[in-house]
DNA sequence: GTAATAAGTTAGAGAAATCTAACAAAATTT
DNA sequence: AAATTTTGTTAGATTTCTCTAACTTATTAC
């Protein structure tokens, strides 16, 4: 059994692995917001329980087990996040917070009923899949809004980001997951991009948003 | 804030002043499986923490502010069971467990929704009251059934033990709470009592078993 | 009321997870 | 290619929570 810190570490080391492929001390000190030489020192125990292949200076990457381990307490994060949304009615800019506690709790019964009270779900609140039951999880091909064309029509499948102020400056523009999203023109200078949606006939999203904002082309 | 740790040992206070009045450094030690040494010293801490009041020797109190602390989080364990039993649909002898890991959560809004989406229960799933958002707790006055009389007709009102074994025993005999049972007889060599209530027209419980269950006179 | 037992404390050590300071290796800049 | 910066490691200290061994105080038994 992992202890909670441990949990935390794996889980960190397959998030950054996700989003930026290589993974090294210093990315994931900053993301834990632990000093380095702490973290090498948790590298090389994980490295000893076979969670991790670590070489000294070398990218730290996560073995089939590592993989394994970090892939359930993430489902356990996004099936929570799901249920906190669906079940409890609580806002997706709420529900972070929450699922980072209960991801570490210990009890198969607890996830697999969350699971079918929400009738197996495949993707949490913000579209990030839920990794299945061995852990692995793959992602879908979306696009970024901000690489889209003029005159395009797609449907918004997830965000990137999932601060708690990025999702409710979403939530003021009433955007949700699954709306279809038109784009009107696109700025030259600053990238930005005019949207027309559900009542929304033009709304203006700056690059830095659009860049968050994954979609599906119709 | 208190540890986990902490609030592991400021609940323990709570719940053993309640089964049996006084606190000593021996029975806290037995509950929490933490040899006295440990305790000890934790309590000196509780006591710099204005939590407990510490004298050597003397029985172990929680203070006002120990109390109140200690109370939500017994709310929140409770309230935890609730949901778990009424809301996620698991079995009353399945969730303490779960409850003893969710009680931890840091998260106000989290448990103010459990509270709503449940009615504002007064009572968990095993007759125990549900604290106050003080942390306040005032315990109704039952009976056990083994202290009722021949012919008396009473309610179940609350379980002593929660035990997943004896949960699991009452469940197989098809006992609730809420359920109206009448006494048949007593049998004075080992005080076992027969009882009548629903289907069952005559079924045998043993002292152990009358002494967990709390009636209420109807 | 003394002896035996139970309960409680003190002292010192150890594991887990963290830190700072100092040094070493690798990458980047000029 | 040398200097500088960034990245990573080593060494040693600190905090929290735990333990065992040895001793002290309180309670119980005879």
């Amino acid at each position: 059994m992992n202890s909670l810190t441990e949990e935390n570490y794996l889980k960190a080391l397959f998030n950054i692995a996700n989003e930026t492929g290589e993974v090294n001390v210093a990315e994931l000190s900053k993301r834990l917001e632990i000093k380095m030489p702490t973290v090498t020192s948790m590298m090389k125990k994980l490295s000893e329980k076979k969670l991790v292949h670590y070489e000294s200076y070398k990218p730290l990457q996560l073995t089939d087990k590592g993989k394994k381990e970090a892939g359930l307490i993430i489902r356990k994060h996004r099936l929570t996040e799901m249920f906190l949304v669906d079940k409890m009615k609580l806002g997706w800019e709420d529900v972070h917070d929450i699922a980072e506690q209960i991801e570490h709790i210990q009890s198969p019964v607890f996830f697999e009923k969350m699971d079918e009270l929400l009738g197996y779900p495949k993707v949490d609140p913000h579209g990030s899949p839920i990794p299945d039951k061995n852990g692995k999880v793959v992602w879908k091909e979306y696009n970024k809004l901000s690489d889209c064309k003029v005159g395009e029509t797609v449907k918004l499948a997830a965000v990137i980001n999932t601060s708690s102020g990025f999702l409710k400056f979403l939530n003021t523009r009433e955007m949700r997951l699954g709306l279809k999203i038109k784009i009107k023109s696109i700025e030259a200078f600053d990238k930005s991009i005019t949207v027309s949606y559900g009542k929304h006939q033009a709304e203006a999203l700056s690059n830095i948003v659009c860049e968050r904002l994954l979609v599906e082309k119709q």
